[in-house]
DNA sequence: GCCAACGTTGGC
DNA sequence: GCCAACGTTGGC
């Protein structure tokens, strides 16, 4: 076991889905993904691996952790094979959450997915990128 | 609400 | 296979 984890960010425009209802749904299927960078990441998910949950527009900041709970599959919302989906539980919330201007901010954060790439909504993160974010996270800012 | 950036599509 | 047009996303 004990294969490498892989981190990874998910965004999600609150207005559409947002963290407390993910919360509340206690798992959720994320589908919708319609861009193949984003959908390459997907499927490259593993059970276990966890992941940044972001809201786009309104909030703008990672407000908790996912964890994967199943890997990618068929999206059943589609007929369309070249698509997939997983599912996400959510592991914990962020005490504080950590904005994207938080994010500019700090110098070790600088080579993120999420800056270089803002419009990818399914991006990879360095295992210390992550730690970072949880890190400011779990800070009172 | 606006605008810029990027990805995707379709015509050639 | 290339490139222009279009649509969508997301930050401000």
């Amino acid at each position: 076991m004990a294969a490498k984890k892989n981190y990874w960010l998910v965004k999600s425009e609150p207005v559409k889905y947002s963290w407390g209802q993910f919360v509340k749904d206690g798992e959720t299927v994320w589908d919708g993904v319609r861009n193949y960078q984003a959908r390459n990441n997907l499927k490259a998910m593993k059970n276990g691996d966890e992941v940044l949950f972001y809201h786009s527009k309104e909030g703008m900041a990672v407000v908790g952790v996912a964890k994967v709970s199943k890997e990618a599959y068929q999206d059943p919302s589609t007929g369309d094979e070249r698509w997939v989906v997983v599912n996400l539980k959510p592991a914990k919330a962020l005490k504080t959450p950590v904005t994207l201007e938080e994010i500019k901010k700090d110098k070790k954060l600088q080579n993120m997915k999420l800056l270089q790439q803002g419009r990818l909504s399914v991006s990879p993160v360095s295992e210390d990128e992550f730690h970072t974010i949880v890190d400011h996270g779990s800070k009172k800012s």
